[in-house]
DNA sequence: ACCTGAACACCGTTCAAGT
DNA sequence: ACCTGAACACCGTTCAAGT
């Protein structure tokens, strides 16, 4: 895939004035304005530079290239999201376990949901064209097919099938996705392999009405 | 975010003649060829357009742009798991929920893991640059901290704490990141702010080992 | 009906020159 | 130590001209 290594992806270099303190922050809040204004298709360096009242040239001196820049600014708000569970780890630890679980769930999807439209826009580079589109329309197709073959189960009792089985199939195409694209050891494919069919099959069984018989 | 709408992104014509029907085709291969010979980063519509033998133009005849080859590719992709998936579908017809669950877990990982190098190579283009690398190790940091908090639950009993981690921080992640990136509709959300904690708190009791009490 | 390829607009990146 | 901006290489896209 011929990716650079990733020594080059960080900054080239800190700030050693104030000066050029303010100007990488010019920098960054210029790349968000930019991004909300004009979306991730304008998003130039020519753009960015003009925005932040600098030279092109000056950005090249902070970042190697354009990557360099929107790298560092996804990362930092990855942090934020990690921060951001480890406060909500403090609050749940000595709790039981499901309850451990399914707080981490709520903590996760809260932290997500409240990110900022900059930062979504910034991800959304990410999907760059309309994969998005492709994606939904499967996972359409894939929840029609799960649940009518969820309503055919002899044991079949839920109270909202169709719930269950768009979950399921998020469950399934997200997780086998993350796993696939953080490039994933051997070790964690093998880990996916024996959870996933376990995790799916609990939640299925958990989610039949208790009145079952 | 400014997209081209959709319809922009499919093939501008089909071909009417023998002639043209294998110029679609040496396109096509020949992305593919660049694809797993140069990267990503070199697919360009001047190394393809050589590569297939055609001109440049010619390629602009079948799609309005460059996206629009690659989308098309990719979609086609995208069907074959689909197809793959209601195969699998109709084996587990009238299985017992659970079992259901497990076989298309099953499937999906099947399914995705068989993709051609070119195709996963298609789809990394979807996370062009090292997204990966940093999502990578926020999922191991989050692995930590979740096993470390089941280590502290009252009832905690696993078999293999790790993978119980590491499968639920991919369980959580993937499946918001799904939704959020599909601009999963409010109904979605909904769903999975109601689903996911539940899936969640299954999955973990079920993997306690069952002799605890 | 299909193909060509020079031409155009734009973009990322560099570097010699400035303060 | 930091900034400038003209210059360069490259890329996506078009269109008048061909068969």
């Amino acid at each position: 895939m011929n990716r650079p290594p990733s020594a080059l992806l960080k900054p080239r270099k800190a700030p050693q004035q104030a000066r050029s303190a303010a100007t990488l922050e010019a920098i960054h809040t210029a790349t968000i304005q930019v991004l909300l204004a004009q979306g991730v298709g304008r998003l130039t360096t020519a753009r960015v530079a003009e925005r932040a009242g600098v030279s092109i040239g000056t950005m090249y001196q902070y970042y190697p290239h354009k990557q360099a820049l929107l790298f560092s600014m996804i990362e930092q708000q990855l942090q934020t999201v990690a921060n951001f569970m480890l406060d909500a780890a403090e609050r749940l630890r000595g709790q039981e376990a499901g309850t451990v679980a399914e707080g981490l769930a709520t903590a996760w999807l809260d932290a997500k949901t409240s990110e900022s439209e900059a930062f979504r826009a910034l991800y959304g580079m990410v999907a760059e064209f309309d994969l998005a589109e492709g994606m939904g329309k499967v996972l359409e197709q894939m929840t029609l097919v799960f649940s009518d073959l969820l309503a055919q189960a002899p044991d079949a009792r839920f109270a909202d099938r169709d719930s269950v089985a768009f979950m399921l199939a998020v469950l399934i195409g997200g997780s086998v996705r993350m796993v696939l694209d953080t490039a994933g050891s051997e070790e964690n494919l093998a880990r996916l392999r024996r959870e996933l069919p376990r995790a799916c099959r609990a939640y299925v069984m958990a989610a039949q009405q208790c009145s079952a018989g």
